[in-house]
DNA sequence: ATCTGTGAAGCACTTCACAGCG
DNA sequence: CGCTGTGAAGTGCTTCACAGAT
């Protein structure tokens, strides 16, 4: 069954606000309570996860240990992911020091650059590899996930030579459209676009006085 | 008219793409070439346009000035727009040296953290602020935006005070669900939930071999 | 001849509403 | 009685296809 994009993405969003309420020790939830919590209609929920199953029970709602389990294994979150990161400036830099990936199992094994004065380098428990040596170090031990963190002129470059190593994901944090063959996955991380489309909505607003608003 | 979310969304992509374009002095440009470099189709762009008036020119195609231009004005990206950043560790530092978005007319203006170790230290400029004087600065001296880079658990009560200092945008680092009330506008950063649905799609490909590929 | 602007058709996603199970 | 799972209806977005402008 062809399921539908927009479906999977919302899957990590319910994943993660299970793994909360494990947290708290609880153990059902309705499709009511998890909508409530993440703005997503209980309807969506139920329709959502009937694509891959039927993991409630009528009447009391989802096991909240059993249906995040359910969810680890549809998203292949049940496994370790290997990362290698393009790019060690400030941006580069600061998602080494990123606290967050690890605890989901995506750990950043391989960094690279061009910059001989960062080639050699020593960040995070990670020596900076040049970006030369990408395809011979990608080949002797595959990553699959490519995280971009360069500058837009090379990001392009960087994500064809990631897809020639086996590369099947990338993060891409480059400020710049690009384009990847059927079959692999990108996202983008783009805070900049995500601030001009606000400012269409706000824009008319008019800023709010200086005394005003308690 | 009331116009497609998704349409608002593209518009930014559009405007950087006719940027570079303004920058390697293109005069025109159809919405096929558009297209292509965007990963759009030329229909699509077309349409999405046409919500906001007539821009082209049959048998020629865009002025890329001009409809820069318009895409600016419709986004209210012809105004400085200020903003106030709430969280300084790794991640809110990272913001504060993002070179990118001053040149699109996104200011940082404040800082403000809640761990008396970063309260009064400078950083890029900026005094980092204590949260609970948040209401006082910001009722002096406006924002537009707020960034939040806190941890999780205190990023929804973040979002309350800053929409009740008149913020009415809020782009969120926060990997949380947080709500806003109507009107008010918000966008979330979220690279682990962004891994998370692309797993889904290559869990089954299985890792390239060690040796393999060209 | 080329490329825009746009109704109409088509497709994808969301919500409804209710049968059926616990 | 409460809540899931799901066809069917409804909504919103994309693509088609062509009239019309240059």
């Amino acid at each position: 069954m062809e399921i539908p994009p927009v479906v999977i993405d919302r899957l990590p969003l319910y994943a993660r606000a299970l793994s909360m309420l494990e947290a708290r020790e609880r153990e059902v939830v309705s499709s009511q309570e998890l909508g409530t919590r993440l703005d997503v209609t209980p309807a969506q929920i139920r329709k959502d996860l009937s694509y891959f199953g039927r993991f409630g029970k009528q009447g009391r709602g989802y096991n909240v240990r059993k249906l995040l389990d359910e969810l680890h294994r549809i998203l292949g979150l049940d496994k370790q992911w290997r990362m290698a990161l393009v790019g060690v400036g400030k941006l580069g830099r600061a998602i080494l020091d990123y606290q967050g990936f690890a605890p989901q199992g995506f750990r950043i094994v391989e960094a690279f650059d061009t910059d001989p004065k960062r080639i050699g380098e020593q960040i995070s428990n990670l020596t900076v590899k040049n970006v030369e040596d990408l395809q011979r170090v990608l080949s002797q031990n595959p990553v699959d996930v490519g995280i971009v963190a360069v500058p837009a002129e090379i990001a392009q470059d960087i994500i064809d030579a990631l897809i020639k190593c086996g590369v099947r994901a990338i993060l891409n944090y480059a400020p710049i459209a690009t384009r990847v063959p059927p079959g692999i996955q990108m996202k983008r991380i783009e805070p900049v676009l995500a601030l001009q489309s606000m400012t269409y909505y706000i824009k008319n607003a008019g800023r709010p006085a200086a005394s005003a608003r308690s």
